[in-house]
DNA sequence: CGATCCGTTGAGGTGCGTCAACGGGAGTGG
DNA sequence: CCACTCCCGTTGACGCACCTCAACGGATCG
């Protein structure tokens, strides 16, 4: 983390600094993995690195899709609404994963931070110019656009087919993993997200939500520790629990 | 479509034809689009061209995976299964649709067919070779992912939020839109697949999709056809349904 | 002509939503 | 420091959208 003065403020509700690729230390988590030294200079001289505060909306569904970013701290949510205000969020993000890909020149879907958050911002056109340039980058997206389809997927089989007590549980195994992916403690598991985060990815209410927690903790499968974290007492019962064995 | 004597049986289950991919009809839809002349014939050296009846298996989640498909003329389903037998049908495919990407080494989805259908097989590896020479193939494989990612966002929404009346009329304005996109007729809907997988699909039972089928029938939104097809009299009042207005 | 499958309809049950109340922690202002 | 207000999480009482179970008719098939 460089001192205070080297930032400056770029726009309102973000603050911005140089940062060059080659020290990242998330670099292996990300697209970025794909580069050598020299084609980390290039995507260096257009990517523009911004710290927000929880809750800021990076993006809605809608607005004119110019921007890329990868995330290097913290965690984000992705949502789509209905008319009425029902929300669906389609995905938490957390350090090395990618977001802003569009079809067309919007967006097609919202993206707020769940907490303080690191991202890098990267112009779309001149993305797109380094993309036809680096094929190993172009794999690397894929690959990972490929990763996101079969959470997608998992996460249909989820909300389509589960039980409050399953989809609950089945989050949790998610969080775990994916700290353990990244090279975090996968137990106790942090849960950064409010209530209503969760019911809103998981196609449930708060209530339940909350009630389903208090059944679990009742039950002896999990506790609640200090810091938005959750204490697996019995990971076994949590994976069969998850799938409805 | 050759005479009968140009096929030849190749696996049980599957008929097997030399197919020259200059000749295919539908390549503008597929990943083939992206091919030169002199590129569609390596690639027409390495696939096959297979016809399977309705209901036939073409793989299933863990199988080893070593194929991938392109749908030429058909519909298939995408499903998950949970231990207890319960399915979600996370997608239907139709002409031009890619199948068969994985991330290991095995499937993480099953794949049948739901009517009769027409496929080009690719082995895996040889596919993944002509990749790394063909960028341009490469990159439509690419958008073609990042669009099934955008539908995914869009049925996990459905099936997170929406009411069982707002999940059917959904479904039927996306059949009849991908329908418009491939060039078939969008009104009258055609609807291949049973109640059943329709359920499967849209997190219901049957009884529930027939039962919404009636009332919208009832309402005169829509009404049934000779040949599993639903001719949708008031498509503006089917886009409110979709979305609760 | 029985057997099977599929779609439809009815009657009744339930998992989760809705509505409401309450308590604790954080921020804010006096 | 307290008083006040939010916001969030929890818990209870109740209702309902959809599930479950069951019956039936039509189509297909050996």
């Amino acid at each position: 983390m460089p001192p205070f003065d080297m930032w400056r403020t770029r726009e309102k509700g973000a603050l911005t600094e140089i940062n060059p690729c080659g020290a990242c230390p998330v670099r292996s988590l990300t697209v970025c993995a794909a580069l050598e030294p020299e084609e980390l200079k290039r995507l260096a001289d257009i990517i523009l690195t911004q710290r927000f505060e929880s809750g800021h909306a990076l993006f809605s569904e809608g607005d004119p899709a110019d921007s890329l970013f990868n995330v290097t701290v913290g965690t984000l949510k992705l949502y789509k609404l209905l008319p009425d205000g029902r929300r669906q969020i389609t995905g938490f993000l957390g350090t090395g994963d990618f977001l802003g890909m569009a079809l067309n020149e919007t967006y097609s879907y919202s993206a707020e931070t769940v907490t303080p958050a690191t991202l890098c911002r990267f112009p779309r056109r001149k993305l797109e110019g380094l993309l036809e340039e680096f094929p190993k980058m172009q794999r690397r997206l894929f690959s990972m656009a490929a990763n996101e389809l079969a959470a997608a997927q998992d996460q249909m089989l989820l909300l389509g087919r589960k039980t409050a007590k399953e989809k609950i549980c089945s989050f949790l195994l998610m969080l775990s993993q994916r700290a353990a992916h990244r090279g975090q403690k996968e137990n106790p598991v942090y849960v950064p997200m409010s209530r209503a985060d969760i019911a809103d990815h998981l196609g449930l209410t708060t209530e339940t939500v909350s009630r389903t927690f208090t059944q679990l903790k009742t039950t002896g499968v999990v506790s609640l520790q200090e810091g938005s974290k959750i204490l697996v007492a019995d990971m076994d019962a949590l994976y069969d629990l998850a799938e409805g064995a």
